[in-house]
RNA sequence: GGGCAGGUGGCGGAACUGGCAGACGCGCAGGACUCAAAAUCCUGUGGGAGCAAUCCCGUGGAGGUUCGAUUCCUCUCUUGCCCACCA
């Protein structure tokens, strides 16, 4: 019989559905242990699954599998972060309604996964845009508000001309649009925040405790930037005026030859004299009509005297106060002391405008950045870095010149969204009583379904121009007052999803107490590492927030993080249409089935690299399930009698329950299906030898299944078997047969390997010297020379150490 | 410029805690089956020397520690990813 793949995955996807997906379902009470293993759900796109949904979903699904096999109680939930850009942008270029586009895609996806035949359990989907859904993201939200945790501003904010919508920072890479990659500008608009750097703190200590690669862990605490160092306070020399700076390298305070300021510090136009006035306005005006951008790459080192002097605190010296764009205004104080011997950054301003230079460190033959010990700073010469950094603190902070500071490259989190796909923000503006937030009684505000949904790029959202929605009573004072009209970002709905999932229905609260004491922290999060610094730091925010008011039970969402590593094409270059050489999953499956697809993507290599597509390498383990399936047949015809008992079969198939068993839940499949593939090969042998019998065959079948569902499942099925492989147990290793009779032991003269020597277990260290010496392998090496040495490894190694 | 992760056959990769480098797979070569091809199966396959037993070389490069280094240390070259005038 043929290895028939497409039709055994029709007909198990056939029982998995009639059984309504039944053996995958959490039941409330169990008496199991609890794992809650999760995947970043997708944005339904309506290109459907790529390679990189299916490793990382193909991941969880194993080990989902393993742990049920195991007796726990495996939460393993699905669904869809449809609203937001993505899908937006998605739907506008296919000149679709996301509001009717989004269900299609939801259902093109949904139907792709369960031919994929991960084990979701269905009865928990959730989809970010039900108003069921969103009426609790909304909630949150008005929780947030009540705690003071959000605000208005009017502030220069990230703005994607092409999407026409304000960005947080987090979602501007390299000056560029995270989603459609245009520039973005700077454009002064009144926005939402919320508070994340209130959390700063938090978010980085939290860190410390989390089962996360340290690589994400490390791109946080970049992100959140945070700096202890100390605000000093420069008077002019006129002493009208006081300039603040921030820095963190106080030991360079005698190095100090000059001041800047931002071309935005409000200080720049008040100090700027005569002549220099200006030419300082002048500057002003340029730099304002740079985009963020362009400052950026600018390679040439502007910037314009003010003709104002400070004065420095311990010296007395007059310091002149300079406007350059290498200065950000929206860190620290906006201005910076210039320390050119010591910063490249004011090296090169210093050159460009030849300001003089003044060395404060000594030691190092660069002297850029270095910490060291201090010269020519008067009472403070001599002391390191550290210690001069704190003596020079005390003085001017007893003199009341600085103070103690921390900042943070975090900012807050910029929360609307001119845009229609998405949560609208509930709140209500009132002429009377100003902001007020909707009532949580009137909870979800949906999105209204309108014709016409394209950003206007005015800064205004959609929905603005919807009359009848925008314009409601207040709650407070019933006079007419209007909607807030801009939307949440799409990282709202995506920032507490795993919550809804523990209690999908629930219409009273977002889940109930009992589902979220009993699978929270998420047992393993698997995803890409691409929202390191959005999704996963926004979730960790939500979550602590919630954790505060008492709405979780712990402090943070995720135990244990795992990125899956990227596909590459089989040119070693990341997947993209232009480039042409994506690979399309559904052609996989079609020539050699899902199993097949599903071994491949966990074979290419370790879980967590960036790997290449292989084309034909997809053979080797497309051969490896047929041939399982050819000894599964050979099994059924010869029906060996399970009292026939081969000892070497035994003892390689119980080495590989074993490997298989720890390979899983240490992510390494490819091993652990290379272990699987060496052990087929002897199955084969045994079965053609008539030793295999159907109940020793199903031990196998029972470690390949997470891996190859359906073949497994099928082979299984035909040895008679009527349940479903899923309440099956995990086979136990019987230690009896892992044990040795006897031991191998490496022979070494001088490091170098001579022979392979098989004793028995309990021969002695001395023994097993005495009869290798014996040995004429050996003598050879032996012959004529003094032995100076004999190391021994135990149960491994003995090395004799000779000289001529 | 900063941070992180890598560099092992023709290719993807394996190697526990310092202990047989190259498991497993692809590819390739030879063979079986076939009228033939594909598919499948069997055998071989790091490089070099040799009929062979066997020997020498070999984990980006140069040093070092060690009886022994892909693994630890120093320097160096290089690739990928992320961040980037954050004071």
């Amino acid at each position: 019989m043929k290895y028939d793949f497409e039709k055994i995955e029709k007909k198990w996807q056939k029982i998995w559905e009639e059984k309504k997906y039944a053996p995958w379902k959490v039941k409330k009470t169990s008496g199991k242990k609890n794992t809650y293993i999760l995947d970043m759900f997708p944005y339904p796109s309506g290109s459907g699954l790529h390679t990189g949904h299916i490793e990382g979903y193909t991941a969880t699904d194993i080990l989902s599998r393993y742990y049920r096999m195991q007796g726990h109680q495996v939460l393993h939930p699905m669904g869809w972060d449809a609203f937001g850009l993505p899908a937006e942008n998605y739907a506008l270029k296919m000149k679709k309604n996301p509001m009717s586009f989004v269900p299609t895609n939801i259902e093109l996806m949904k139907k792709q996964l369960k031919k994929m035949g991960f084990s979701y359990d269905w009865s928990r989907e959730i989809s970010t845009t039900d108003p069921a859904y969103y009426t609790w993201t909304q909630w949150m939200f008005l929780q947030m508000y009540k705690k003071g945790l959000v605000y208005e501003a009017e502030s220069p904010i990230n703005f994607c001309p092409s999407c026409k919508t304000g960005l947080a920072n987090e979602e501007v890479v390299g000056g560029r649009c995270d989603r459609c990659g245009s520039e973005t500008e700077t454009r002064m608009l009144s926005q939402w925040h919320i508070k994340i750097t209130q959390y700063a703190d938090r978010l980085l200590e939290g860190l410390d405790g989390l089962g996360w690669p340290e690589s994400i862990k490390e791109l946080q605490r970049n992100w959140i930037g945070k700096s202890e160092g100390y605000e000093i306070t420069f008077k002019t020399e006129d002493k009208e005026n006081t300039i603040s700076v921030f820095t963190t390298r106080l030991d360079t305070l005698f190095g100090v030859t000059f001041l800047v300021l931002a071309p935005e510090h409000q200080m720049a136009l008040k100090i700027a004299k005569g002549d220099y006035y200006f030419i300082t306005e002048n500057y002003i005006e340029n730099a304002q009509k740079r985009t963020a951008k362009e400052r950026r790459s600018s390679d040439e080192v502007s910037g314009v005297f003010t003709g104002s002097y400070v004065v420095h605190p311990f010296t007395k010296i007059r310091i002149p106060v300079w406007v350059s764009e290498y200065v950000l205004f929206d860190y620290g104080t906006g201005a910076v002391m210039g320390v050119p011997a010591h910063d490249k950054r004011d090296h090169r301003f210093a050159t460009r405008f030849h300001l003089s230079i003044e060395e404060v460190i000594a030691g190092k033959d660069v002297p850029h950045e270095n910490y060291g010990v201090l010269k020519n700073s008067e009472e403070f010469t001599g002391l390191t870095s550290q210690e001069a950094i704190e003596k020079i603190g005390e003085q001017l902070m007893s003199s009341g010149i600085a103070t103690k500071h921390i900042y943070y490259k975090l900012r807050d989190w910029v929360f609307s969204r001119q845009r229609y796909w998405g949560e609208p923000i509930p709140l209500i503006r009132c002429p009377h009583c100003g902001i007020v937030p909707v009532p949580e009684k009137d909870l979800p505000v949906t999105l209204p379904p309108v014709k016409s949904y394209e950003p206007s790029g005015t800064g205004q959202s959609p929905l603005a121009k919807i009359k009848e929605w925008i314009e409601v009573k207040c709650p407070v004072c019933d006079k007419k007052a209007t909607r807030e009209t801009n939307t949440m970002p799409q990282w709202a709905g995506s920032c507490w999803y795993y919550l809804r999932y523990l209690d999908p229905k629930n219409k009273k609260v977002f889940a109930s107490k009992e589902s979220l004491k009993a699978w929270l922290p998420v047992t393993m999060y698997v995803g890409g590492a691409e929202h390191a610094v959005l999704h996963l730091l926004y979730a960790r925010f939500w979550h602590m927030v919630l954790y505060d008011a008492k709405h979780v039970p712990t402090p943070e969402p995720f135990a244990r993080l795992v990125n899956q590593g990227i596909i590459l094409g089989p040119d070693h270059e990341k997947m993209s249409k232009s480039r042409g050489n994506v690979v399309n999953p559904d052609d996989i499956t079609k020539e050699f089935g899902v199993d097949t697809l599903r071994m491949y993507e966990m074979f290419m290599g370790p879980f967590e690299d960036t790997k290449p597509w292989a084309q034909e390498g997809i053979r080797g383990i497309f051969r490896f399930l047929i041939r399982v399936w050819s000894i599964g047949l050979d099994v059924k015809k010869k029906n060996v009698p399970s009292s026939i008992k081969d000892d070497a079969l035994l003892k390689g198939l119980h080495a590989t329950i074993q490997k298989v068993g720890q390979d899983i839940p240490a992510l390494k499949f490819n091993t652990a299906i290379s272990a699987m593939m060496e052990c087929s090969d002897m199955l084969r042998k045994k079965c053609d030898e008539g030793a295999l019998s159907p109940n020793t065959f199903i031990d196998f079948l029972k470690i390949l299944f997470p891996f190859a569902p359906y073949t497994a499942q099928e082979l299984f099925h035909m040895l008679g078997k009527t349940t479903l492989l899923d309440s099956a147990s995990w086979p136990t290793v019987n230690k009896k047969y892992l044990a040795q009779e006897s031991k191998t032991i490496i022979i070494q003269v001088n490091g170098k390997k001579r022979l392979d020597f098989s004793v028995p277990l309990d021969m002695t260290f001395e023994n097993i010297k005495t009869e290798a010496m014996k040995s004429p392998k050996v003598k050879i090496y032996l012959k004529g020379k003094k032995i100076l040495k004999t190391i021994f490894a135990q149960d491994r190694i003995i090395n004799f150490v000779v000289k001529e």
